[in-house]
DNA sequence: TAGATTGTTAATCGATTAACAATC
DNA sequence: TAGATTGTTAATCGATTAACAATC
């Protein structure tokens, strides 16, 4: 997840288009190719040159040759390192019903560095089951389990009415991190990390650039 | 969603933090709250108190009263109003599997003015198959279907190998709004909205910010 | 009245984009 | 060499925050 000398004041838009990066520059490579310019980058996706070099002087060590790019190899690897791809960090899921299914379900987390090891829910008929190999306990363990496991990133996927109380629970067992996918605003201490996944903000940015577009054409 | 009055240039950033204050300013009045100042709403919110008075400036028409603050009612009419939760728009799912099944038992849409009227998957065995009241259909029917009922708006919860191929389908239907859930960037025309709910994204921005304070405390 | 709160103008901050010399 | 591309400094843009008079 990132070691102490990479914690320099990168911005969150920066880091935010790694991943983005990361897919497209793996794209490349499976295509055979070796070296690409940042304009090319920008270009295919449609972002700005001067950008896609600040971003990458940013998290690589290795500079670009004028008139040919930078490795494709390096690029990865940099990106790997600097978002922790290599080294995986646990987290619990609270939360056992569609949405945590899914996620649950979603095997692409450990090529995030994500290892989902507990999942928790309060319905007594998921108790005990198990959900694409993560076990599913009673959230009354919640605190004590995630302690012992010594989790730091906690993911919610239960209603909004619930999503506060869980997020004390977390917090209340160690957890530094929260992945909230619940349509809830959190109280929280300074401390702890929080990232909202607001499907409501979303859909609603979505809507009105789609209600723009049709406007404009009328 | 929205109509032309209102399509001013309202920043990203406004729109989005709309949803959380209608959530919260539910709440209050539900808790039998009747007036709501925009200190408090910020407090709460963890948010500046001017960008609260600005972003309210943005949506409503009517004026806060100096000691007393806003009307609640107000706020949530103008809210709703504004993001276009009134009347719901029609959208159509791709994708059957574990997201995509979420997404479709998410009952929560038609209250953000989404209505799922069909849903997509080339899998035979799902097809045919409802999920939570939507009807799965082949893939191969997508373009005619869409076109047929008309839809605006199109989900992608397939996976990343498969994205771009839904997205030309959707807009060769056309569809003028794409939500892409796939771990994939799309090349769209630019008359096409687009809002990528990038995972790897989030959780990179939240392990920096968790890593930040780790570090911090060291 | 006194004081909390609004609405608005100005200042700051952060991120993006433009300009351009250096270089392979 | 000529030209594409890098890396960096300066300019622009957009959003947040500070300051403050108006007012209920």
């Amino acid at each position: 997840m990132g070691n102490g000398k990479e914690i320099t004041n990168v911005s969150k838009a920066t880091i935010g288009r790694l991943p983005a990066y990361l897919r497209y520059l793996k794209d490349k490579e499976s295509a055979g190719e070796k070296t690409i310019s940042s304009t090319a980058i920008a270009e295919d996706l449609r972002l700005n040159a001067v950008q896609v070099r600040k971003d990458i002087a940013v998290i690589s060590s290795v500079a670009g040759k004028p008139k040919l790019g930078f490795e494709i190899r390096d690029l990865i690897e940099d990106i790997n390192k600097f978002l922790g791809y290599d080294n995986v960090t646990d987290a619990v899921l609270v939360g056992a019903g569609g949405l945590g299914r899914a996620l649950a379900g979603y095997g692409g987390f450990k090529n995030y560095g994500l290892n989902i090891v507990a999942a928790f829910d309060k319905n007594p008929e998921l108790v005990g089951k198990s959900l694409n190999g993560v076990q599913v306990f009673d959230t009354k363990e919640l605190p004590k389990l995630v302690r012992r496991l010594n989790v730091l990133i906690g993911i919610i996927a239960v209603p909004g009415s619930e999503a506060q109380e869980v997020a004390d629970e977390l917090v209340a067992g160690g957890v530094r991190a929260i992945w909230n996918f619940a349509p809830a605003h959190l109280i929280l201490p300074p401390d702890i990390a929080v990232k909202n996944e607001d499907m409501a903000a979303s859909l609603a940015i979505l809507s009105k650039r789609l209600a723009e577009i049709l406007y404009e054409e009328k």
